[in-house]
DNA sequence: TTTGTCACG
DNA sequence: ACGTACGTGACAAAC
């Protein structure tokens, strides 16, 4: 298979520039979009080890568009000439990488390429074409041969048909259309005036085409006031389509030959970088001043990678030859390792040489599930609630290689990746939702397993996240009890609470308005009453978030009554109201765990999130009363205190804070005592709680602005203490800064037991993002740490009670917390457990601490 | 669908 | 891309 890559030059180098932050030699020059270019075109080239290699860019003339539409990408800012100045080096570096740049007066970079992708439709060999862009545009090009790989500065997607149609819900071939309804605002293409995204999707959808539309204009699905719109739009729309559309037939008069891939031209590659002061690639393509003497005449050499080669093909499994098969028998007698998929109706179920359809009722289900298995799938965790709901309980002895999970530790950031997406992603193949590609799941787990290792994720991926799936499952279907009568009810006062508060603010604002509505009720406080409003910040005009109105308490009576209500009417709509039309028969809620979203490693809880019950006022926490355990049993609720700061202090080995924590002393005293160098006896309460916040602030990788802010001080004097922090913990100060050296140098931080987040925010030109990507570098290993350790504790817990009280049961888990329904007459022996599994599931140079108490509510905890 | 707000660790 | 703390999810209003 010939593989043809062709680049969108003009978007790769505006990505470039923009994303990565200015790069000058000591002459001045710009190199930034140089840079990024060659970054994200090397990696390709390594990636995907073309045979034919072109680079397109635009010229300056106009094109046959604006010929067609005068105010074609009129109005567009110009290139600035920082940028301008790169163009002719960066072209330059192009070829001596060995690639073809393509120009042609009167058609843009989009046209070149298109025409070149199509070449492989034309040869004789087998033949696929790879678009590199930064450009949706170019989407429409996409086909049997044509895939489009969608770049930013730190990763790559591969997009072909099957990732195209979830993602729009529509054929590449149609993208013409849709963009002729929608417009397009930076190209200046006009579209149909009032039609957006989802009205073009859903035309798109249902009509095929522009003909299609307006063939069927008076169709019942459209409504009166799109077709309104779009029978006047209709000139528009047409020649939006022609100005969208790609050309594909543009005279480069070159053949596939003259695009052959030249290898790297060493010697001028070492010039041009050492010149350019480019010296990371002199390394990175292993060039050095030999290359000079003997290589600047030679014939180009192949660039390393490339000799590679044939090792790295060996590995790529052969090609797709599916064998299908009817004799479930074979299924249940040989497989000891399966892939599972899910069709309609069914599952597309492999054995490693055979595949099957295994209709959702086939009763072998049940007995291929009892057995001692390991099942490749994704999303294992849905795939056991599924079975659950066909009757099937799969047995202890099935191991579930959940590719889901692989692909989030490979990157918690990359989160949405489905399963034809990974397809495409790690194997050379299509898969299609809906069609059974379970023979594909048998390499794709071994190339990603591969990586996996590469990354150092094994123990993660092996010794947390598959182990867990079965937890959280069984701590989903078993659920959490509620008092759905007491919880209503709570519902019933909270009701009457906001409509009296709703008739005092109706009278203090002098009429009736929606105090829902922030627009309304920015509208009532600062035009009508005229209270003072110091920063409209948000960008509608008024802000009355609780802190804004905090401030403005002073000025009526009305502002407390508003916040209450808020309050109130927060905590009926979202919880007291909501959550019991969720309980079942048993009066339990089933939340669902989320174990691939989070960047930190992290679990969520969603439908309904139960890790956001409220607790910090009296009024929320109330709520938690009428969270219960059955009858005859108790909730045992067992808490790691401070375990972020205990982390933070293990993995800085800072001596002062390890030291208190090993004497157990109160933290945040003897904290306010080292900031305000004072003895811990002479701490006030401000104090302590300023200090608290101080700590708090550091895992979260502080600045001054910020922590003035939440304590209510000036920014000079928070920073003051947060200096004086740092030189009392001087271990971690200098821990935080080589957290964020080590996170640029390799591109992602780590943590304990090598979960990676990757934080391409580090190099950004925004300095606002490369601040926050500072601030992630500091928290993600610890928050990260903290979420690894509760992950292994939850399943040393599962282990033990399993074995020890097998009627006690993990119900829910809250980041530092975990909860267990058990017997009344067990509590002692699962606290036991608990405190134990919890405080030994990793040693550290500090103790870890866990509070454990009991009771029949949440909320009553003794 | 996006925005503002607010609930949690 | 986020006008200044890390990580989440739900609801109501407004677009």
């Amino acid at each position: 298979m010939k593989k043809i890559l062709v680049i969108d030059g003009n978007s790769i180098i505006n990505r470039a520039f923009f994303g990565v932050r200015p790069l000058t030699t000591k002459s001045g020059k710009n190199t930034n979009a140089v840079f990024g270019m060659i970054n994200i075109i090397s990696r390709q080239m390594d990636a995907l080890k073309p045979d034919y290699a072109a680079v397109c860019f635009d010229l300056k003339h106009p094109t046959f568009r604006h010929e067609m539409f005068s105010e074609y990408k009129a109005g567009r800012n110009p290139t600035p000439p920082e940028l301008l100045e790169q163009l002719p080096e960066a072209k330059e570096c192009l070829r001596l990488m060995g690639l073809h740049v393509l120009e042609l007066p009167g058609y843009e970079a989009d046209d070149i390429q298109g025409t070149v992708a199509k070449l492989a439709h034309e040869c004789e060999e087998e033949t696929e074409s790879y678009i590199l862009s930064g450009d949706r545009d170019l989407l429409q090009l996409i086909d049997d041969k044509i895939t489009v790989l969608l770049a930013t500065n730190t990763e790559t997607k591969a997009m072909r048909e099957p990732e195209f149609k979830e993602k729009y819900g529509i054929l590449p071939t149609q993208f013409v259309d849709m963009k002729a309804l929608m417009g397009d605002s930076s190209d200046n293409i006009p579209g149909v005036r009032g039609i957006g995204e989802k009205t073009a999707a859903s035309l798109i959808q249902n009509f095929g085409t522009l003909e299609g539309i307006y063939e069927n204009i008076d169709d019942s699905r459209i409504t009166k006031s799109v077709r309104a719109k779009l029978t006047e739009g209709k000139d528009n729309a047409y020649l939006s389509r022609k100005l969208a559309r790609i050309e594909t037939h543009v005279p480069i008069e070159k053949t596939l030959n003259d695009l052959k891939y030249e290898g790297i031209n060493k010697g001028g590659l070492y010039k041009k970088f050492t010149e350019l002061e480019l010296n990371s690639f002199i390394t990175k393509f292993k060039l050095s001043a030999a290359d000079l003497a003997d290589g600047a005449n030679e014939m180009p050499e192949k660039a390393a990678e490339t000799q590679e080669k044939s090792e790295v093909s060996s590995e790529i499994p052969p090609t797709r030859a599916k064998k299908i098969s009817e004799n479930y028998q074979n299924l249940l007698d040989g497989a000891k390792r399966i892939s599972v998929v899910n069709l309609d109706g069914g599952f597309g179920i492999c054995d490693g040489e055979y595949s099957y359809v295994v209709d959702f009722q086939n009763p072998i289900l049940k007995e291929l599930f009892e057995k001692e298995l390991s099942v490749i799938c994704y999303d294992g965790k849905a795939l056991l609630h599924k079975l659950n709901s066909l009757g099937v309980k799969a047995s202890h002895g099935v191991a579930l290689i959940d590719l889901m999970l692989y692909a989030y530790v490979l990157n918690p950031g990359s989160g949405d990746a489905t399963l034809p997406s990974l397809i495409s992603m790690f194997l050379s193949e299509t898969a299609i939702d809906g069609e059974d590609f379970s023979d594909l799941l048998f390499p794709l787990e071994k190339v990603m397993r591969d990586k996996v290792c590469e990354a150092g994720g094994e123990k993660v991926l092996d010794e947390l996240e598959l182990p867990l799936i079965r937890i959280l499952f069984e701590m989903e279907t078993e659920g959490f009890k509620i008092n759905t009568y007491g919880m209503l009810e709570f519902a019933d006062a909270l009701d009457e609470l906001a409509h009296e508060l709703q008739e005092r603010i109706y009278v203090q604002a002098l009429g009736e308005f929606n105090i829902n509505s922030p627009k309304q009720l920015g509208e009532v406080l600062y035009v009508k009453l005229g209270l003072p409003c110091k920063s409209k910040k948000n960008k509608n005009g008024f802000s009355t978030d609780a802190e804004t109105l905090e401030e403005l308490r002073q000025y009526s009576p009305i502002i407390d009554d508003i916040l209450e209500y808020r309050q109130v009417t927060k905590l009926r709509g979202t919880y007291a109201a909501a959550l019991p039309k969720l309980a079942d028969e048993n009066a339990r809620i089933h939340t669902d765990f989320k174990q691939a979203l989070t960047a930190t490693g992290r679990l969520s809880s969603a439908d309904p999130n139960l890790q956001n019950i409220p607790i910090r006022t009296k009024m929320g926490r109330e709520m938690r009363r009428y969270f219960i355990s059955r009858e005859g049993y108790s909730l045992v609720d067992a808490d790691y205190s401070q375990i972020e700061l205990r982390l933070l202090a293990h993995i800085s080995d800072d001596y002062n804070m390890s030291e208190a924590f090993r004497e157990g002393v109160d933290i945040h005293r003897k904290t306010a005592s080292a900031v305000f160098g004072i003895p811990e006896e002479s701490v006030n309460d401000e104090m302590r709680k300023r200090a608290k916040a101080v700590n708090f602030g550091i895992v979260y990788g502080i600045s001054g602005f910020s922590l003035a802010k939440d304590i209510g001080i000036t920014t000079s004097e928070a920073s003051k203490y947060i200096k004086s922090y740092l030189l009392n913990y001087p271990f971690i100060d200098s821990y935080l800064e080589r957290v964020v050296v080590q996170a640029k140098e390799n591109g992602y931080t780590e943590t304990l037991m090598g979960r990676r987040r990757y934080i391409p925010e580090l190099n950004a030109a925004n300095g606002m993002l490369r601040a926050f990507g500072k601030r992630v570098a500091m928290n993600a290993p610890i928050q990260g740490t903290a979420a690894d350790i509760m992950k292994l504790a939850m399943i040393k817990v599962y282990e033990r009670l399993r074995r020890e009280e097998p009627e006690a049961k993990l119900v829910m888990q809250v980041h530092d917390e975990l909860i267990v329904e058990a017997p009344d007459e067990r509590i002692d022996s699962v606290k036991k457990i608990l405190a134990e599994e919890m405080e030994n599931a990793v040693k550290l140079n500090v103790p870890l601490t866990v509070d454990v108490t009991s009771g029949k509510n949440w909320l009553d905890q003794e």
